[in-house]
DNA sequence: TTCTCTTGTTTCAATATTGAAACATGAATA
DNA sequence: TATTCATGTTTCAATATTGAAACAAGAGAA
C-alpha cells in the first residue's frame, strides 16, 4: 500500500493542482484546502516551491501560480515528446483548414489530461483547457482504452460495468474492438455525454470523485449506445457524429495521447465527415511517425 | 534557515536533474548520487514520481526519464506564459532569416536556465540543450544582471569583484549602465568565455560548483573586458562581436526572460550587426508586448 | 555454468517532518 | 477609527520519514 512517499505526492498534488488552473493565482489557504494538507505544511511546500521558481510567489498578495521553474522543465520534456509540438503543428493545420477544433488528450496518472488545443473557442464555454483533468471514465477516454493495456482497461470496463445499462456496457466493450480494427474513434455528443464531460472534470488533488460519485453514476447510467460509440460509417446518422479521435503511439507500440476533433456542424455530410476522419488519421499518424512510433498490430479479435 | 521542507526539495532536485538531461535515462542509483540522497529515499521518491506519471519509469530496465506528466505541467504553463510560444516562433525566423543561433534564456532557481532554441546545431558541439542550466556568474548572465534587483545584482557583483581582475570589474559595473542604456547585450566570444560557458554546466541537484570552484574562479580570472562586454557600437571592431542578448520583459516590468543571438560569422559587418540588433530587439519587443510585458523606465544612473 | 559485483528493494532505530493550535498581520466592515 | 474576520506564520509534542545496512536479484566476467 505504500512504498510511495506521502511528501512527494503532496508537491505533486499542489504541481498538478496549479497546473489544471494555469492563469489563476491561489492562496495559502485555497491551495492547503485542494490538496488536503495543513496551512503549516502547505506552508513550507509552497514556499520551497517558489523558492525554486518552480511557483511564482506574489508577494504582496501572497498568492502563487506556475513559475518558469515548471515551464522550464516542460519545455525540456519537449525535447523527449518532440511529437508534441508535430501535434500542435497540425492541430493548427486542421483545424483552420476545418475550422472545427482539436484538442490532444493524454492519460496521466489515472486521469486524461489536455495537453494542447487548436482552433476557435467555440461558441459555448471554452470546452477544454489546457492542463484540466479529466476522469478517465466512459464515454470519455475510448481512445485511450480501446489500445491500452490490461491496467488500464480492467479498471475502465469494471466502473463502466457497475453504472452503464447492460446493453451499452455490451457494445462499449465491442466498440473497443471496432475501434482499434478501424483506428479510430467517432461518438456523439448528445445531453448527457456534455453534462458527464463537465462533471468529470477533476478539480482537487484528493477531493475528487467522493461527493460527486452518485450524481456521476446517475449521469453515466443515462449514456447512450451512440454516445458511446458509433458504428461503421454507412450505419450511422453521420449528423450525430459529436467528435472523432485517433492514438498516437510511442516507440514501445503504447499509446502516447489521442487527437480529438470536435465541434462538428451538425450540416455534416457523409463526405466531409470522410475528409475529416481522413485528415484526422493523416495527422495522428504523422505524429506518431515523428515520435518514431509504431502502430501496435491490431490485438487478436474474438471475432474468429 | 529552514522554514523549508527538504522533502520538497528533493523532489524538485529530482526534476530538475532529469530536466537538464531530457533525452536520457538514468538509474535509481545514478540520481541517488546525483541529487544526495540514500537510495531508499530516492526508491521511494522515484516511485511516487513515476506513479503519478511525472516520470517514465521503464519496467525493465528500470531507468527513470522525464514523463509525460511534466510535460503536461509544462503546457499548462505555457498557458501562463504565452510570450514563450510567440518567442519560439520569433527565434525560429530569426535564425531561417539570418542564418544564426538563438536561445532564450531564463533565471531559475538562481541558475540560468535555456528555454528554448533555434537555428542549425553550429558547428562545434551542440552549445545550448534546452533544459540545461548554468551558473548565474559573469560573463553570463549580463542581461539578467543589468535588468534584475538588488537580490540578484549583489550576490552577481560580489562574486565577480571576488575573481575579477579590479579594472574588469570596474568596466562590468559600468556595463550594467550601458546596457540599460542601449537596451541589448553584446560580448566578445573568446577562448575565457568559451570555456567558462563549458565549465559553468549544472551538472547535479547539490554537488554543484564545490569542486570545480577552483578552477572557475581562475578562468573567471582571465576573462577580458570584451567579453564582459563591448563598448558602443562605433567604439568596437566589429568582427569581435561573439553574441547579442536582449530582454523580455513581464507585466511588472521584470525580466522574464533573454533573447540571445550567436554563432555570429566572423565576417560581420557593421551594416549587419545592426540589422541583427535590430531584428533581435523586435523580436524581444513583439514577445514582450504579447506577454503585456511592460519595458521598465531605466533607473536613475550615475553618470548625472 | 559459477562467481563477482553492481543495482534495486526492504528493514528498523534514529530523526526530521507534520499538524493543531496559538499568534501575528492585514483587509474589509461597521 | 475601531472591530471583525480571514489569512499567513510560528511553535512544539506526536508521528511519519529517513538512511545505513542487510538482503535479493541480475548482469557481466571468468
Amino acid at each position: 500500500m505504500s512504498d510511495l512517499s506521502h511528501p512527494t505526492s503532496r508537491v505533486l498534488d499542489v504541481i498538478t493542482f496549479l497546473a489544471g488552473h494555469p492563469t489563476e493565482e491561489f492562496s495559502l489557504a485555497d491551495i492547503a484546502q485542494q490538496t488536503a494538507m495543513s496551512k503549516a505544511s502547505a506552508h513550507r511546500v509552497l514556499l520551497t516551491l517558489a523558492d525554486a521558481d518552480f511557483l511564482a510567489r506574489h508577494a504582496k498578495r501572497k498568492t502563487y501560480s506556475l513559475g518558469m521553474g515548471l515551464l522550464a522543465v516542460g519545455q525540456a520534456s519537449l525535447e523527449k515528446y518532440r511529437g508534441l509540438d508535430v501535434a500542435r503543428a497540425e492541430m493548427a493545420r486542421l483545424t483552420a483548414e476545418l475550422s472545427l477544433q482539436c484538442s490532444a488528450t493524454a492519460l496521466i496518472g489515472g486521469d486524461l489530461v489536455i495537453l494542447a488545443r487548436a482552433g476557435m473557442p467555440q461558441s459555448h464555454e471554452g470546452l477544454a483547457r489546457v492542463g484540466e483533468r479529466r476522469l478517465m471514465i466512459p464515454p470519455m477516454g475510448m481512445c485511450h482504452a480501446a489500445w491500452a493495456g490490461a491496467s488500464i482497461v480492467e479498471p475502465y470496463l469494471a466502473f463502466a460495468k457497475q453504472h452503464l445499462k447492460a446493453k451499452v456496457y455490451a457494445w462499449l466493450v465491442e466498440a473497443l474492438g471496432l475501434i482499434r480494427r478501424r483506428g479510430y474513434t467517432l461518438a456523439a455528443h448528445d445531453s448527457t455525454s456534455r453534462q458527464l464531460q463537465q462533471a468529470t472534470v477533476v478539480s482537487a488533488g484528493r477531493s475528487r470523485d467522493a461527493a460527486r460519485a452518485p450524481a456521476l453514476g446517475r449521469l453515466i447510467g443515462e449514456l447512450t449506445r451512440n454516445e458511446i460509440q458509433l458504428a461503421e460509417l454507412d450505419h450511422i446518422d453521420v449528423r450525430r457524429v459529436g467528435q472523432i479521435a485517433a492514438p498516437v503511439f510511442t516507440a514501445d507500440a503504447s499509446i502516447a495521447f489521442q487527437l480529438v476533433l470536435s465541434g462538428l456542424p451538425s450540416t455534416l455530410t457523409l463526405k466531409k465527415l470522410q475528409r475529416y476522419i481522413e485528415g484526422l488519421l493523416v495527422a495522428a499518424a504523422a505524429v506518431t511517425h515523428q515520435m518514431n512510433g509504431v502502430v501496435p498490430t491490431v490485438r487478436t479479435e474474438k471475432v474468429r
